[in-house]
DNA sequence: AAGTTCGGCAAACGACTGTTTACTGAATGG
DNA sequence: CCATTCAGTAAACAGTCGTTTGCCGAACTT
C-alpha cells in the first residue's frame, strides 16, 4: 500500500490522492485501505517516516567522514547526488510535501529536519574550526547547511528527470557554494 | 476568479483544486470558469505571474539599496519579512507549488527564479567586492542568495501562522547566515 | 479443538465531480 | 440602430468519490 501510494505520488500531490486510487494501484478493494489507515494523511505520515529513515543514514554517512574541507565537500555533494538517484520517489515526496497542503505531513517533515539540524550542529561543534563558536552560531550554521542540502537535493531531483547534462553543473555549483560557506566559517569572529 | 482560487489555495493544493470549488467561492456558475481558462493549470500559471510581479518589485527594492554590508543585510531581511506579511497568500502559493504536482506551474516558477538569479548576479557584479570574480562564481553566489531568500521566506511564512515569537528568531538567524556568506565573499580567491 | 484476531471482499449510499450544450442579457462598435 | 462579442446562466451527462456494512477465510492463541 505504501509502495502504491509512493508510486502514485510521482506526478501527483498527496492532497489530491484518493483512497480508491491507492487501493486500485495496490490491487486491493477500497475497503481494505481502512484496515491499515484511518486517513490519507496517516498514509502520508507513514511515508514521511519511511523516507526519513534513509535520509538519516545519508546524513550520518556525510558527518562521519574525516579529512580536509575540500574532500569533505566533494564527498558530501556526491552522497547527496547518489542518494537522490537511489531514492528518487522518497526524495520527491519529501520535497513536494514539505510545503504541501497537508498540515500533519508538513509538520512531521519540518520536525525531522529540525532534528537533523541539531545533529549536524552537534557534529560541527566537534570540529576544530568551531572553537569559540556560541551555540546560537553553531545552530545557525547547521541550519544553513541543512537548507543548502535540501535545495541541492531538489535541484538534483528536477535535473535528473530532464537532461543529465545539468546534473554536473548543479554539483559544481553546490561545491562552490559549500566552499564559500566554509571560507566564511574560517573567518567568523562570533556574533 | 483569481482571488477566489488564491483564497482556496490557503490550505489546499493546486492539484487538488476543483473547478466547481473555485466558481462556488467566486459566486459564479461552473460554466463561467471556462470563459476565462481552459484548465485549472492555466489558472495556476496566471497566479504565478500575479505573484511574481510583487516579488520583482521586492528584489529590486533590495538591490537598489546602497550602504555598508551590515545595513544592507538588515534591510534585506526586513524587506523579506515585510513582503511575506503583506503578500502571504501569494508567497504561500509560490512556496507550495514550486515543487508541486503541476508541471506547467513548477516550470513557470523555476524559470522566473532563474531570471531573478540572473538579475541578482548582474547587481553583484557592480559591487566593488566582486572585483576579479568569474562569471560562474557570480552566478553561483547569486543562486546561493536566491535560495537563501526562498528558504527564509518559507520560514517566515510558517512562523507567522504560528507564534510570532519565532519570527524574530528567524530574522536573526537569516542575518547571521548572510553575514557568514558575506564573510566568505570577502575572502574568496576565485575557483 | 475452539475462539479470536487479521486482512481481505462485494455492494451499496448519497454526494460531488468536469464538461458540454443551448440560452440570455448587456455592452461594445461600426 | 443593428450586429457582434462578452460574460454570465441552468440543466444535464456519465463518472468517480469516500465511507460503511456485513460477510468470509486463514492464521494464530490457548
Amino acid at each position: 500500500m505504501l509502495d502504491a501510494g509512493l508510486h502514485l505520488l510521482a506526478d501527483q500531490n498527496l492532497a489530491s490522492l484518493g483512497v480508491r486510487e491507492v487501493t486500485r494501484e495496490a490491487g486491493l478493494s477500497p475497503a481494505a485501505f481502512y484496515r491499515h489507515f484511518p486517513d490519507l494523511a496517516a498514509l502520508g505520515v507513514a511515508l514521511v517516516e519511511e523516507s526519513l529513515a534513509s535520509l538519516h543514514v545519508m546524513i550520518r554517512s556525510v558527518l562521519a567522514e574525516a579529512g580536509g574541507a575540500e574532500e569533505l565537500i566533494d564527498r558530501a555533494v556526491d552522497v547527496i547526488e547518489q542518494h537522490v538517484r537511489e531514492h528518487r520517489p522518497h526524495v520527491r515526496f519529501l520535497s513536494r510535501e514539505r510545503h504541501g497542503g497537508v498540515r500533519q505531513v508538513r509538520e512531521a517533515i519540518d520536525a525531522e529536519l529540525g532534528r537533523f539540524a541539531a545533529e549536524v550542529g552537534a557534529a560541527l561543534a566537534l570540529q576544530p574550526v568551531s572553537r569559540g563558536w556560541s551555540e546560537q552560531d553553531l545552530r545557525m550554521l547547521a541550519e544553513l547547511y541543512v537548507d543548502h542540502m535540501v535545495s541541492t537535493a531538489s535541484a538534483f531531483l528536477e535535473a535528473q528527470e530532464a537532461e543529465p547534462d545539468r546534473e554536473e553543473r548543479i554539483a559544481a555549483t553546490a561545491r562552490l557554494q559549500l566552499r564559500l560557506i566554509s571560507l566564511g566559517r574560517r573567518h567568523w569572529q562570533g556574533s
